[in-house]
DNA sequence: TTGTATGCGTTATCAT
DNA sequence: ATGATAACGCATACAA
């Protein structure tokens, strides 16, 4: 390996000044000139571990996953959000890196970012327990979809989202309107139920319990199940807000298998506005997350703590708003 | 920050006994049991970096995607690739290190996983310029659907997939049979079209050259264009053959849009089988690539070159197997 | 078994 | 402007 003692050498100088040339620090032009010379010739490439242990700066971002559906990277919301993640934090020259899971441990997870040294960590997970304490961090960190009031943390305006696809329905002249819940241990899980009760009420409809069914972490298995439960019921509802997409689609489907039309007999929307959204049948009508802002909002957020700009004057604009995405699975009431 | 020369002096022993106590090699019980006891205490955590610039060894496996469609981690066939890649990395301790694209550079982004100094890359990308020259690989790599014969490269049986599917499409009275091709500058586009035309020539199927056409990368828009061309003609094809699932998609809707149906005045097959195609209408028949197993072999096969294990035993395992799967894009000619 | 000393490649302090 | 040297935290060859 060719370090900066091979680089003074061959340049004539000592290995202080190549490194002042190597990190754009006061050297006359001709030394930086002769460097860069040989950094040329010898295929110099610096050591980013030494540099790291000297500077206590490591230029990488832990990223953790916490997803209950076992696919990790795949997934189809978190993958966006960490997309738009990374393309803000590579304007900085931050890499990303993905740490293994320990077992789901997320204490000893932690402690691995902090053997890695890394200069932040960004969290992303669905369900609410077993995480890290806050207390540790001696990391700058930022979350997402996570509840908290701390600066550090992005999330959708589930509020607004939930008020979106009742307003909607109710627009279309629904008062039957049923919601299948994300887990009620998750942050999103509670605020999308929380925001579509109080929209309910600010219609002035009642929400029934019957109505009101678990659909778990928001995958197709559970979006399925819950949706059985509302089609037993004697008096099925006309319209269903479901907390994910990928259990909205499970909905329409298991809907459509035991007879019934969609969006005829049962209309739905969705959340998240996920690829797949668009091309079931019918196209879903869904409550889009704008993933890439989160992810870019997330990655400013944690820029600053990571400079030590105090992100307070951020905090408003933690949540970042949602879209009601009109399609084809909700239908209008005569 | 605790180091170990905090925990020799609480441990009442040497650095280099800690050392080797850390690292599991013979000391004496009680010594491992006090050092032990010490390193719980102080909430010691070994410093990556100082140890990867001890022992040259990073315990890292840089990344790098090479995708035409800008979404990078978000993209449907290589998440899943590297998520079965990162499944087995982790259970021998490697974290996956994504780094930036440098603007798209790939000698740029070679040098600086030089500088990461990571112990091995894997790279995934779908088109085969721009790519980072064999000679300088001082790092042990593995990729991913790319045409190379040295071990060291994984890739799905594209020739058995286009066999599947003419196969399939004979078996249902289909003869005029065309192919969406993907761009041919990619590996894949390029076996699926060799495979294409050996099994139609396999059946005794003549390929006419109108019934041959481009798609490019693999996205909705460019398999959208190169449908329009085949419906254009005024002998169109009963079956279309197309080389990835999103073009094959975008293919079928505006196949429909055309006012035809599908699968009944043309049949479609795929090629990855995503998991949009279960849920477009109609579902999609499909050519799955075992994207799993694609990342598993990838990760073996670099395991063994880090290790110096000699990978040639391997060589013929570098294909992996893909399957038909039967859904309802395939309409059965009377 | 345990300890001493040195090296890994870089940055940074302090002289010159 | 440039250079000698210590420091970063750890592993290891060699001594004891």
């Amino acid at each position: 390996m060719v370090t900066i003692y091979d680089i003074a050498e061959h340049a004539g100088y000592s290995i202080a000044t190549v490194s002042k040339a190597l990190n754009n620090k006061k050297v006359s032009e001709k030394a930086r000139r002769k460097i860069m010379e040989a950094v040329e010739e010898l295929h110099y490439t610096p050591n980013s571990s030494a540099r790291t242990l000297a500077t206590n700066k490591s230029w990488m971002i832990g990223v953790v996953f916490g997803e209950n559906l076992g696919i990790g990277i795949a997934h189809p919301f978190f993958s966006q959000v960490i997309e738009g993640f990374k393309k803000h934090v590579e304007l900085y020259n931050y890499d990303l890196l993905f740490v293994s899971r320990h077992m789901g441990l997320q204490q000893e997870t932690y402690k691995h970012l902090l053997h890695r040294g890394v200069d932040g960590i960004v969290i992303i997970q669905s369900h609410g327990e077993d995480e890290i304490s806050q207390v540790d961090h001696m990391i700058p960190t930022v979350y997402i979809d996570r509840p908290t009031d701390e600066p550090g943390t992005v999330y959708s305006d589930n509020h607004a989202g939930s008020r979106l696809a009742v307003n909607h329905f109710v627009e279309n002249g629904h008062t039957k309107i049923a919601h299948i819940r994300g887990n009620q241990t998750t942050f999103a899980g509670i605020e999308r139920a929380k925001g579509f009760e109080k929209a309910m009420k600010e219609q002035g409809l009642t929400v029934r319990d019957e109505y009101l069914v678990d659909g778990g972490f928001y995958s197709q298995a559970g979006g399925r199940e819950a949706m059985i439960r509302l089609l037993s019921l004697k008096d099925r509802p006309t319209a269903v807000y479901v907390a994910g997409d990928e259990m909205a689609i499970a909905a329409m489907k298991v809907t459509k298998e035991w007879g019934l039309r969609v969006p005829e007999d049962i209309s739905f929307i969705g959340f998240d506005d996920i690829k797949i959204a668009q091309h079931v049948d019918p196209a879903l009508t869904t409550i889009r997350q704008d993933k890439e802002l989160i992810g870019q909002k997330a990655a400013i957020i944690l820029l600053d703590k990571i400079n030590s700009i105090d992100p307070t004057q951020e905090v408003d604009k933690k949540m970042v708003p949602v879209s009601l995405i009109k399609r084809d699975s909700v239908h209008r009431l005569a």
